[in-house]
DNA sequence: CTGAAAGCGCTTACAG
DNA sequence: CTGAAAGCGCTTACAG
């Protein structure tokens, strides 16, 4: 292994000028900055970031806390991996981070199974900053990471905090662009399929829907708006067998995410009820799942990779600046047009 | 932050002792022990891994470098995410990973952007090993590492180096798995939807469906043996199209990965043919997009978490004898059966 | 079984 | 603009 004092001797200067090159300081005159420059290159020479990281109490290393909902079963079944949407952020903090001198340490966490623990990358100060990946998150775990100044940022779909530097989106734009959407194509009426009460942003997307409705005239029943018992496909495949059931038929269906769009798409095609020909479909917080769903979901894009770039950016920036003020930012919503929605006119009748 | 230091006075004993503990070595008394141990939790003592690094040259962290086709454009078509299976089983790593001292540091790595060159992780020496996760990887970059005695392991379902502690698949297997299932449920023929040419697992499927054809007496035809172009799931849709508008009436389908079998089922779909009561498809490499598709996919599953758990097996293995033979490990196929196969005789005509 | 000492490779005041 | 020196927090022979 080649260390500084290797490339000092090289160079005929001192372990100290090297350094400084490195960290490319103003004080080192432009000549000895080409020589060491060289060295450096002749020599293949790479720093060693345990000792830098030693002398400055620095990893280098952004730690990167995936919330998991318990400790991951290996399984096959539908609903095996809800943790699609960290996975897309995720891809955006690598792409931000990829030119950078940061490495990213990775780790799937679960507040639930460790109320009040820190992820394993802080206990271990193995990075400078964490960014913490959708949900659940602890409210200890946080106050603990606020008291130890730890540089932190909130990424998910509903990770905003209050003074902490939070990238999230905004459910309710989303409600209301798909129902914009259906009201153009000439829908009158739709059946939302909520995620459960205990997650807050229902109420927000219920409360886009009703106004929504309201807006456009859309005619509002309660037994249209339902709230699946988990936040699984499964649970909403349920939930659209017992409407379907008890009678209702919606030519339209607007759902919280992607998961529950699929899970009520595949019951209807049990049924043979076709999509979009007889029900359209919209679903939202886009995933990878959306393109591969058949027919293709129509969706309202919450652009995950940009939320994880913008998290990785204010990382960096927090980093920089430890007492700049908070930022946030809200992920801009946008319609994709895939297969699953029609114009209400080009409908044909459910079967008998 | 508190030190070694700080908890050897509190314990009263030397530095070295407490080093002595936390490694622990047997050259230290029960009541000693006891005594540091105990001054450790009081005062939450957690030791810098940057100052161990860089006395014992050791980083405590393993790298883990997925390899990528290309740069990842950010969208969301049909087909933005090949990754899935690498994703897949990067979540057993973390699993294996979870309850060692080891964290681990994760690179998104294209070898065809950078030939020959070397993943961030290992040229800042930042891992004391490396797990290279699916293809395409590079040769030149293979041999560096090797040269360098650099602690490897390889994984992924083409991933078989002589020489290099490998974690992989037989494809061949999941393909008379397959057949088998469909001989059983007594079809007489499938059409194959291969991979494309350049992959050199398409000729081991090839080789187990033709003899496999054989075992069971199916009848073998040349167009019924499709290779996409791509692997993707758009060119299985493209070649399933030019298939069905050839006159190809195929009543059972096997597909060499998920994204192919779900690009088939969408054309499918949009035909207005029935899967399965029409066309059973049965996939491989069972993946996140199998449960989910519509209908859910039934296919041969490789168990992607179990190989990555025993790529990190193997690393750790690796890191404690440096010299021990190399160890393979094929990953067990099998058959999940969901909803894409009904037996041969229940099924329906096709439309006129 | 325990302590004093050197060393890992870098950075950063401090002199010059 | 450059060099000598101390220090970051740990481990590991080496004495005792």
């Amino acid at each position: 292994m080649v260390t500084i004092y290797d490339v000092a001797k090289y160079a005929s200067v001192s372990k100290s000028t090297v350094s400084l090159v490195i960290n490319n300081s103003p004080l080192v005159g432009e000549a000895t900055r080409k020589k060491v420059l060289q060295a450096i290159t002749d020599m293949n020479y790479v720093p060693n970031s345990n000792a830098r990281g030693l002398s400055v109490k620095t990893t280098n290393c952004i730690g990167v806390a995936v919330m998991a909902e318990e400790t991951p079963v290996i399984s096959y079944d539908f609903d095996q991996h809800v943790g699609l949407c960290s996975y897309n952020i995720s891809s955006g903090i690598f792409s931000a981070l990829m030119d950078t001198r940061y490495g990213v340490i990775m780790e799937r966490f679960c507040s639930v199974d460790n109320p009040g623990e820190l992820p394993d990358v802080v206990r271990n100060r193995r990075a400078d900053g964490l960014i913490i990946v959708g949900a659940p998150y602890d409210r200890k775990m946080l106050e603990r990471l606020r008291e130890q100044r730890f540089p932190l940022v909130m990424a998910g779909v509903d990770s905003y905090e209050e003074g902490v530097d939070s990238v999230y989106a905004d459910p309710g734009e989303g409600v209301r662009m798909g129902m914009d959407y259906l009201a153009e194509q000439g829908y009158r009426e739709a059946l939302l399929i909520n995620c459960p009460r205990t997650t807050p942003s229902s109420f927000t997307r219920l409360d886009a829907y009703i106004s929504s409705a309201a807006a456009h005239g859309f005619t509002v029943r309660p037994e249209w708006i339902v709230n699946c018992e988990r936040n699984t496909g499964q649970s909403a495949y349920d939930r659209m067998k017992a409407c379907w059931e008890a009678g209702i038929r919606p030519r339209a269906i607007i759902a919280a995410n992607g998961h529950l769009a699929i899970g009520a798409m595949r019951y209807l095609n049990e049924r043979h009820v076709r999509v979009p020909e007889q029900v359209s479909v919209i679903g939202y917080e886009d995933s990878s799942l959306s393109g591969y769903a058949i027919p293709a979901l129509t969706s309202v894009n919450i652009h995950k990779e940009l939320m994880g770039q913008k998290a990785a950016e204010f990382l960096l920036r927090r980093l920089k600046h430890p007492n700049a003020e908070p930022s946030y930012f809200v992920a801009p919503a946008e319609l994709v047009r895939r297969d699953s929605v029609i114009p209400a006119a080009q409908q044909i009748p459910f079967p008998a």
